[in-house]
DNA sequence: CGTTGTTTTAAACTGGCGTTTGACTTTGGG
DNA sequence: CCCAAAGTCAAACGCCAGTTTAAAACAACG
């Protein structure tokens, strides 16, 4: 029988018809989600007959997993290394870090299909939603949080500098989760995939003010108690994984 | 044939068929979404029989747009009177904003059935958007735009107000958006629906600091120029509705 | 060439869905 | 009492989706 995806090791043909599907249901399932999108529309973008999916990948929601662990290097991108640099000035680093996350944001879904895949996951989660978040997002929140913390100084709690954190991803990710919204109040508030450096020096100045606020009027706070920090909190931020 | 459903008047029994598809309608529609809401499941609950839905309304469609229409009213919320009474200081009235939106953001789907439909129309809209958008959100962003304008001061154009207005929608957003990902991540750090008033005070005081550091920057640059504000915009922000 | 295992294919199967139908029941007025 | 309209109901229709099947095409190897 041997049922199981014939072997995984890339030996054969680069452009397999597993190949083709991956790269067919990618664009399909970020277009249409995962329930909607149909094996015959992903067979026939890949040229193949409608039970390829299900001989190659067990039924429609292997060919989804495949999917989802397949793109995982696709959003990396190399620009990020600038923000990643620590001798850079943490706010020069925010500003990097909102730019380069406002265009994965904006980006077509042609150029960025992980994207769409991921806002479905989270207003409809399936089980794969558990993996994205280990691989994904969570190194990301990770890094995040640690640049806010040299924004924010020492005195803040472990849950106050995660909600920080989060107020500065919401900023961003509004624009995309709520695009459609925006696009009938006023389309002209939308940030353009060309034009979007205002948007990114608002969201920054946004925060670099929000956070400096917060800070002087902390340090400020007459008993100077450096609370929560290493006392409370060994772990950096976001715990670590589940192991599940 | 009289297929157009029977009258609007509401002469007839309140525990009509007709009221109960609607108010199972509105439950099945939130929890699953237009297209794998099935009328069978919602005529069972309503305890009506399968054609009953294309007896009183056209068709699946149509019963999701009565749906629509009809719950208009059920989230005005009486404590929102409060932030509205603009004698009161705008911080106060900020945070009365944020906690009121908060409990919807946090309501669970049975409370607040619209806000599961609105998420999904976000994603993946369908015609009834538009007039959801005018009907319930463009009156409350000119609302929210005008407090800022009370806090960051005359000297904001009419897109640095929109960006602030949605820097503040986009954090208490989050929450929803995103909460699938956040339970992942730490499901400590997700506002609990009998707890998040350090979510709201967060978000107050982040969005206080913000606009008040803004202001004070703007307003300290020399040349002291009130902008854009009354020359460059009549209308107060989000401009007025579309008349389609 | 023949065998064996893998891949592809057209066609059928299965089930769930929205919708339609036509008969039945209820209602209200003359 | 009758009748026409409104409403309800069980059953069936047509469609489309995921999946299965069994035969055919292909590849590798002795």
């Amino acid at each position: 029988m041997s049922v199981t995806s014939p072997d995984a090791t890339e030996g054969a043909s680069p452009t397999d018809t597993r190949q083709l599907l991956l790269e067919a249901a990618t664009f399909v399932f970020a277009e249409k989600g995962f329930r909607e999108a149909t094996i015959r529309e992903i067979c026939q973008r890949a040229g193949a007959n409608v039970a390829a999916v299900n001989y190659h990948f067990r039924d429609k929601e292997g060919l989804y997993e495949a999917v989802l662990t397949t793109c995982r290097n696709d959003h990396r991108n190399p620009e990020n290394h600038l923000s990643m640099d620590s001798t850079v000035p943490p706010a020069v680093r925010l500003e990097a870090y909102v730019r380069w996350m406002f265009r994965r944001v904006l980006a077509l879904d042609r150029e960025f299909p992980l994207g769409q895949i991921l806002n479905r996951e989270m207003i409809e989660p399936t089980p794969a939603l558990s993996r994205i978040v280990e691989v994904h997002i969570r190194p990301e929140a990770r890094w995040l949080a640690s640049l806010m913390r040299d924004l924010l100084g020492p005195s803040f709690s472990r849950e106050e500098l995660s909600r920080a954190t989060m107020s500065v991803v919401g900023q961003i990710l509004f624009y995309k989760h709520c695009s459609s919204v925006i696009h009938f109040l006023d389309e002209t508030l939308m940030p353009r995939r060309d034009d979007f450096e205002a948007h990114v020096r608002h969201i920054t100045e946004f925060t670099l003010a929000a956070t400096a606020g917060l800070r002087a009027r902390r340090e400020a706070e007459s008993s100077w108690t450096p609370t929560a920090f290493d006392s409370n909190s060994p772990e950096p931020f976001f715990k670590s994984p589940k192991v599940d």
